[in-house]
DNA sequence: TACTCAAATTGATACTTGTCAATGTATGAT
DNA sequence: ATCATACATTGACAAGTATCAATTTGAGTA
């Protein structure tokens, strides 16, 4: 008898995942997403982020971008600012992967 | 008191996971994974994904190598025919992220 | 040996993407 | 009202990529 392997997403769902990952198979993007994860209070301003990047201001608001259209990243404009936080697909993710061990929430019963 | 976050990867095994995701960005590549997880034993050949796809025989190719170099598949060739698996890393990803519910392995303790 | 089949590779082409410099747009301060 | 700051957007260009048609490689077969 073979193996028994099941596929538990929708095409809709497998199709996001492909989006997420493209935005974060880009080096620079994913840099930023983990710079992000570690900031303080899990948010960055685009001040914050671009010069650890090397690049142009501009470009780092173009990856950002990316990464809010994904769902990856949540823009948060208060004041001159915006700040840029983790979705919690983005959460999902690197917790899953063990990218980032982020804090926990609630009770966090365990098993 | 400001939330602690921590990284827990290198920065060698976070540019592995960039190139993963990216590999796993492409649509139809992320199709063909998807495909070898569901096929019988986890494993399949070029002809057997091709039909799927709608692209021609080389460019399927083409996009095996690229998740073969990624780490995501294993290739084994027997014969003729190449048969393409699911990488440790593969399976880790997709079980991760729900993606596909993988056989057990062992005992498969549970908690 | 000659032939067939599965898969890989090559060359060409259209398309996408990462980047910068420059400009535009709000927001807050003077 | 004027100005400075933070960020977004635009236009341009080089580099990368997905694709196909055609060819080559390699393994089994007659």
């Amino acid at each position: 008898m073979s193996v028994s392997v099941s596929l538990t997403k929708s095409p809709a769902e497998v199709s996001t995942f492909a989006t997420q990952f493209k935005a974060l198979g880009d080096p620079t993007r994913l840099d930023l997403i983990m710079n992000v994860a570690s900031s303080a209070d899990s948010e960055a301003c685009v001040c914050d982020l671009t010069p650890d990047t090397g690049l142009t201001q501009g470009t780092v608001s173009h990856h950002l971008r990316i990464l809010v259209e994904a769902g990856l990243l949540n823009r948060d404009q208060r004041g001159k600012w915006a700040y840029y936080s983790l979705t919690d697909s983005a959460k999902n993710i690197l917790a899953s992967l063990n990218l980032a061990v982020l804090p926990n929430k609630k009770g966090s019963p365990g098993c």
